[in-house]
DNA sequence: TACCGCTCGTAAT
DNA sequence: ATTACGAGCGGTA
């Protein structure tokens, strides 16, 4: 995991987190990375980010692993433009768990954390390949 | 206002 | 069959 780049917003930095929790949040992490990758988190997520985001996100939550959308796919389906989904997904506050790396562009892989090229990229490849999608 | 993790049409290799 | 480019896009800072 190292090299993803976690850009916490204030409401996660400030948050007071219990050693259970945080044991919990781990364990399903090493989960998906060791075990199975298309296993479902269950810990609860508190995102921060405007209401657009939100929707942007509970639309990624619904993509199963080893699957991907387009940018334009997702766009049509809320009704916006690629570029507003590409940017939510930019400001996702949680890789991973929520998978923006299953948005891809209709001619490429797309970017990842803010990042069209380098090692952001080499990661969104790895957690698709991880996840058994071959493109 | 000016950015952009995009997409589509068009046109030139 | 590719590449390149321009215009339009919707949300955000």
């Amino acid at each position: 995991m190292t090299g993803l780049s976690w850009r916490p917003q204030a409401d996660c930095r400030e948050r007071a987190v219990d050693t259970a929790s945080v044991h919990r949040i781990l364990q399903g992490l090493r989960y998906y990375f060791e075990t199975d990758p298309a296993c479902r988190f269950d810990f609860p997520l508190r995102l921060t980010g405007t209401p657009f985001q939100h929707r942007v996100w509970g639309t990624l939550l619904g993509i199963p692993a080893g699957q991907v959308r387009t940018y334009g796919a997702l766009a049509a389906q809320l009704r916006t433009s690629p570029r507003a989904v590409a940017a939510a997904c930019r400001a996702n506050p949680c890789p991973v768990v929520v998978p923006c790396h299953r948005v891809v562009a209709a001619t490429g892989p797309g970017g990842y954390c803010g990042a069209t090229r380098g090692p952001h990229l080499k990661i969104k490849k790895w957690l698709l390949a991880h996840e058994g999608w071959h493109g």
